[in-house]
DNA sequence: GGCTGTGAAGACCTTCACAGCC
DNA sequence: GGCTGTGAAGGTCTTCACAGCC
């Protein structure tokens, strides 16, 4: 497991390939070579061997990949062998559709506790999933051994959330306020912004005025 | 208006540089360096000042940035001095989310209209934006002049919306199902995937192990 | 013949460092 | 003295192209 720096980019696409080595699953194709790959997930196939190429040797010349084997491998890789136990704090709207959102424990993310500071939303929430009180969020981290916690609280409680979970020795955290958060090194963020893509977006349809546009 | 290939790294720190100039408003500093600008995005200096530099030259040496000068400024770069309309295709939890998600009017999408294929939600939502059948998708996005559509429909059914709201004539598509679309090149996609970040943070944890985690 | 794995080349992005201006 | 704007250097990521294997 001595590896180098992997891109961004390049754990992005692995991921593309392990959900579309997922999807044509049981009935799928025994193997698939790193053209097919590249087409299907939008990449090029020199992309996909070098993105693996960091990993191993996987394939077979002439072949291509082994489905089974490769989705063994990219699961190891991106460590989705074992399941992840998640916290949510925020259960608004963004936080009441993350909970009732299936895919993320088929993926491998149990959200095992949330959190609010409004007392009404406290109890057992319609997907099951229990709501504490915000006070309780560094003893319920705890007991429950979370890793991982998503922030869907309002901008101004993101930064103070954010401590908190680093505190309380959370490892990574997915935020969903627009807001930049300042945490120790030893915590891995990642900030999920609609409007920022929107604007992204935004850019691109304002500028293609400018260039031709075919 | 004749610029060249600007990154997607760049627009997106535009737009964090933007938010952070609105949020500086009326009340905050009237100059700010690019210095300052860095450490409140997360960025530094020089590429701060590098971003700006791809579409003029808009500081004052010695001084720094006027703060409404910059935010006007790119908010012209971003489009963003005039509104867009965004419809919305599929009114479950993360629809549902995004409709009663303040912050996109706030910072220049309206939602002007949305669809959903079940008849029990067709009708006025929460939020105050009318929900349509589905079938009505091309009339209305014709008649409300959208150019930007949302789709949080079941992954199965989101490329058939994609190619349903291209040949409609609308030019961007943010995209919350995890599939790759499949939309002619005329249409600019952006696809945001709760599940993809968390599997990002999950290799970073795993892969943490490997290097001596200080 | 077909496809992988990979050095080398090329494209792209970021950082450096300093001239130029306030 | 302080800060911008920017060529040049340095670094990273992607694409090319081909040797090696099935």
């Amino acid at each position: 497991m001595n590896q180098r720096k992997i891109s961004e980019s390049t754990v992005r696409r692995l991921s593309l390939y392990l959900r579309l080595l997922r999807e044509s699953g049981p009935s799928g194709t025994r193997v698939l070579s790193s053209r097919e790959l590249a087409e299907r997930t939008g990449s090029t196939s020199a992309q996909v061997r070098k993105d693996l190429s960091f990993f191993g040797s996987f394939g077979k010349r002439g072949r291509g990949y082994d489905v089974d084997e490769l989705e063994r491998t990219l699961a190891g890789i991106l460590g989705l062998q074992q399941r992840w136990r998640v916290a949510l704090i925020g259960v608004g709207k963004i936080g009441s559709a993350l909970l009732g959102y299936g895919d993320l424990a088929r993926r491998g993310f149990d959200i095992v506790a949330a959190f609010d500071i409004d007392a009404a939303k406290v109890g057992r929430h319609a997907s099951g999933v229990n709501v504490w009180p915000l006070d309780e969020l560094e003893n319920v981290v705890r007991s429950h051994n979370v890793t991982i916690g998503i922030i869907a609280t309002p901008p101004e409680a993101a930064e103070k959330t954010a401590r908190r979970l680093a505190d309380t020795g959370v490892a990574a955290i997915l935020n969903f306020a627009p807001v930049k958060l300042s945490t120790p090194e030893t915590v891995t963020v990642r900030t999920m912004d609609v409007a920022l893509e929107l604007e992204g977006l935004s850019f691109a349809l304002t500028s293609e005025r400018g260039n031709g546009a075919s």
